[in-house]
DNA sequence: ACATAAAACTTTAAGCTTGAAATATTTTGC
DNA sequence: GCAAAATATTTCAAGCTTAAAGTTTTATGT
């Protein structure tokens, strides 16, 4: 996936291949840079931050299944994680009255703060890796990739 | 990682935020088609794949080491998938006889043979998924991405 | 009412992933 | 020549990830 042209492939749909090559090494590198931070600097993971950001937006909780969507990942993923954090004190569920089947998941009241915080230095690290884009081309880049998205979200 | 801006962050530095989240949504969106895809039709991973795409570059074979830097993962993942690789029939490692710590990691007939198969399919896939994106527009994107890289790369 | 289907979630097995520790080999500095 | 450092790789433990199968609860059709 991450393979690159040496010979330096030409002929239609090359193009998008390239692209798509460099989208990956570019979210790669990205990736794997914020994933050492957070280990290093909060002892967390990539994965507890990204259900963590997905619950700070929504203070009254969401569904378990409304998490594995948003976060496009599978339903028995998010179970695990969940279980991790709330095991660590950070993200609570709650029973419904009206409908057993399903629990309400937020962050507790120490996860929004150290959500909070972690947040803070993310924003950061994203604006010191992506510093040499500039806002101008951060936000041709961003309308690009929107408007992939909602052609590729009308499929299956 | 993948969090949405709900009620729409603004502020310095919240476009390049924006950014990032869009570029993993989209690579991840892309990634978990292409990894049903490789499972369904070809009983494969999307990790063997990158391998496999590694290798088929160069005949000669690549030491692990640089198998793990070009495909940035580590070594010890590496490990794992050209073990399971080799124990296919798909890879072979060679032991060198200068230096013998080290071993060439190289794609079987069966295995060059297989993969030529399934990167023909590949390819097709992004030019599908991909299909919305003018040509000229994912050239300009490629080219944004790659400046990126070069100047991400100039740090560590 | 009651069988059947659907929905929400968890569990499981297999594989991927990392960082750190362990092993084996080669290189370097006296 | 030899101890120590460096290099290449594997092993390990913990956690992430998926697809598929299982459990519990709710909705549907008759």
């Amino acid at each position: 996936m991450v393979a690159g042209p040496l010979p330096a492939p030409s002929g239609p749909g090359k193009d998008r291949l390239r692209l798509w090559i460099r989208l990956l090494r570019a979210s790669r590198t990205i990736e794997a840079e914020l994933r050492e931070r957070l280990k290093k600097e909060f002892d967390t993971t990539l994965p507890r931050f990204d259900v963590m950001a997905a619950l700070y937006r929504v203070p009254e909780g969401m569904l378990m299944s409304d998490l594995s969507r948003f976060l496009l990942v599978s339903n028995g993923n998010v179970t695990g994680i969940v279980d991790r954090l709330v095991s660590e004190g950070l993200v609570a569920r709650a029973r419904r009255n009206g409908d057993r089947r399903t629990s309400m998941v937020r962050l507790t009241e120490e996860g929004t703060k150290s959500f909070a915080t972690i947040a803070a230095a993310h924003e950061g690290w994203i604006g010191e890796l992506l510093g040499k884009v500039s806002e101008e081309d951060a936000r041709r880049l961003t309308g690009m990739l929107t408007s992939f998205r909602s052609n590729w979200e009308g499929r299956e």
